[in-house]
DNA sequence: TTGTACGCGTTATCAA
DNA sequence: TTGATAACGCGTACAA
């Protein structure tokens, strides 16, 4: 087992000092041919890369960026990681990752973690808690350390750093008005409560479809679903309350979900009280899952192009890392990224 | 905008050489007590915390493990991330990822990268490409450094590492035995090419469970697919090649598929054709996917305990790294996770 | 009780 | 053309 070979290996090897295999390694114009060539021949023959660490301590940068997320078995969340990975890998950086697993201390120690000196900057999405707690003290001291900082998807207005967002309000919009054009008239919103903002936000957008439309919003066709309960483990919960919803509501012909497992609930639920789909209730859901284009019918879907996000927040990132910004004269952006509304079996 | 504070700094500010303030930090019995509470109310003031390039480069360990994977857009390969991530953050460490794309020459990078100082070992999973062209000699090189790798999943015996994988061979066998069992008289394998030998050992069990039933296994209820074309985009092709299989084999009322889509496709092929599932077809997957959880009707399916494969390669790993075993006197050793069968809808 | 010197691996600057 | 030195931030053996 031979360790990795440094430049005082080599130095010592063929009796120079160190700076001189040092510079002979980047060719500079300093050092003879000569020596040149027999320090690259011996580099090679022993397969000398330099040491990482050693780099990032003399030059302040790592080259590596942090992504904290609350989950990563989760489709939107592993396409955004791909999308930042794609786009750091191709400009020189490597990608680590921490899990919040949805709680505010997982978040603030993983943070604090990466922060002493491991990384040049972080891509994050907050965790449930630290939405509801709204206590963002670790973002703030992070930033107020030189470190930067580019939220997606779940961000709130409190904090100032470069974002990247769906458009959730548009996206909902789109997706109600198409079931609007499609002759529903009695349009349910299965959603979440309103803390985590995108589901705020998408909730507008249903309200807003309708109201341009004249339809007027009724209180009884909105079901706000408790989003701390994993539904992956209590599916029977969610789908009783979906029942429910349809029991008192008989008018139902089209259902918005804020995401995919509430819209295949629906869907089932109907199935399961002799509706079809699309022809007795039509369906839309808000996800990039798999899960919709294999259902049966197959969802249509509010594409939120999370591997672009991805791209787009380590862009944004990189670019701040790399650019001395002059201080004071620093501002951010918020990019927000299109929806496309994927039309499939559950939509006429 | 204030940098991370140094020892270096506290030093200075408070007129006291710069072991003194980390002698101090860390309690030391040759300071003061005076001194002692001095130092630590100012580094605690300033928020100090030592920067962990440094301690890497010092104490040449990172405390960071890198995984390597082909994809992470994938629930299996997502699924072990967690685990590893559990693990490892529970012992002190951190996880770097890197993403071959199945690409030969992107994994060979992505190592090579890592290898040079930014971690510790290696988890990983091969890509298809490298399995196909046999080329091994980056694992054996970073081997030979001293740098451990711990191998999942798709795994060869010519390497020489600890290796976690699931039981293929048995857990195949109990889904056919399962079909078998249930009455199933006529039962269809759909499977991979056998370079990926996942794909080869759950064939084998399949073909061991038909003869220690007495089953004379035939070719023609065989589907080898090409798995170098990526079903999600040309979905019609598989399904078609599924219906071919249907048509030509009409007795077909079991089917076994090596993976969570060609599953699927085999339910929707088969209630395309009116054929009733589980009545007139059985069918099992192999897979720890979502989509069978949620299917129509829902996909009995052998689970692989993806995230507990993560933990246990995640142990593995560090355990080795932790400690010095006495050279030549290493031994690798094989862990297989036994598989579950999860009984759903689509088998009686 | 405190401080000096060294080394981890690298590069940049300056001296020889 | 080459080499010595300092610096990145830290911890520790040893000297004061």
């Amino acid at each position: 087992m031979k360790r990795k070979i440094t430049l005082k290996q080599i130095a010592k090897e063929l009796d120079v000092s160190i700076s001189t295999v040092s510079k002979a390694l980047r060719n500079s114009e300093e050092i003879s041919l000569d020596t040149k060539q027999k320090v690259q021949a011996f580099a090679k023959l022993y397969n000398y890369r330099p040491n990482n660490i050693a780099l990032s301590l003399k030059n302040r940068k790592t080259n590596t960026i942090g992504i904290i997320i609350p989950e990563i078995v989760h489709h939107f969340f592993s396409k955004v990681i791909r999308g930042v990975e794609l786009v750091a890998n191709s400009r020189g950086y490597n990608v680590i990752i921490g899990l919040s697993n949805e709680s505010f201390s997982k978040e603030v120690i993983n943070m604090e973690m990466l922060a002493n000196g491991s990384i040049d900057g972080f891509i994050l999405s907050m965790s449930k808690e630290t939405l509801q707690q709204q206590d963002y003290h670790h973002f703030n001291e992070t930033m107020s350390q030189g470190m930067p900082i580019v939220m997606f998807d779940r961000v709130v207005s409190d904090i100032k750093c470069d974002k990247v967002i769906v458009d959730d309000f548009n996206g909902a919009k789109n997706a109600v008005e198409k079931l609007i054009e499609n002759n529903c008239k009695s349009i349910a919103l299965i959603t979440t409560r309103d803390y985590v903002s995108v589901g705020k936000l998408r909730t507008q957008g249903y309200l807003e479809a309708l109201q341009e439309h004249k339809i007027t919003p009724e209180a009884e066709l909105i079901l706000k679903m408790d989003d701390t309960m994993d539904y992956e483990v209590h599916l029977e919960k969610l789908e009783s309350e979906i029942e429910q919803l349809f029991k008192s509501n008989e008018k139902i012909d089209g259902v918005f979900a804020v995401n995919e497992l509430y819209a295949l609930s629906a869907m089932k639920v109907a199935r399961k009280m002799g509706l079809n789909v699309p022809d007795d209730v039509q369906v839309i859901g808000f996800t990039d899952g798999v899960l919709s284009k294999h259902s049966t019918p197959s969802l249509t879907t509010v594409s939120q192009h999370a591997q672009q996000m991805g791209e787009k927040a380590a862009h944004l990132l990189i670019d701040k890392i790399e650019n001395d910004f002059n201080e004071e004269e620093e501002q951010f952006q918020t990019v927000v990224i299109a929806t496309d509304l994927i039309e499939r079996e559950s939509t006429k």
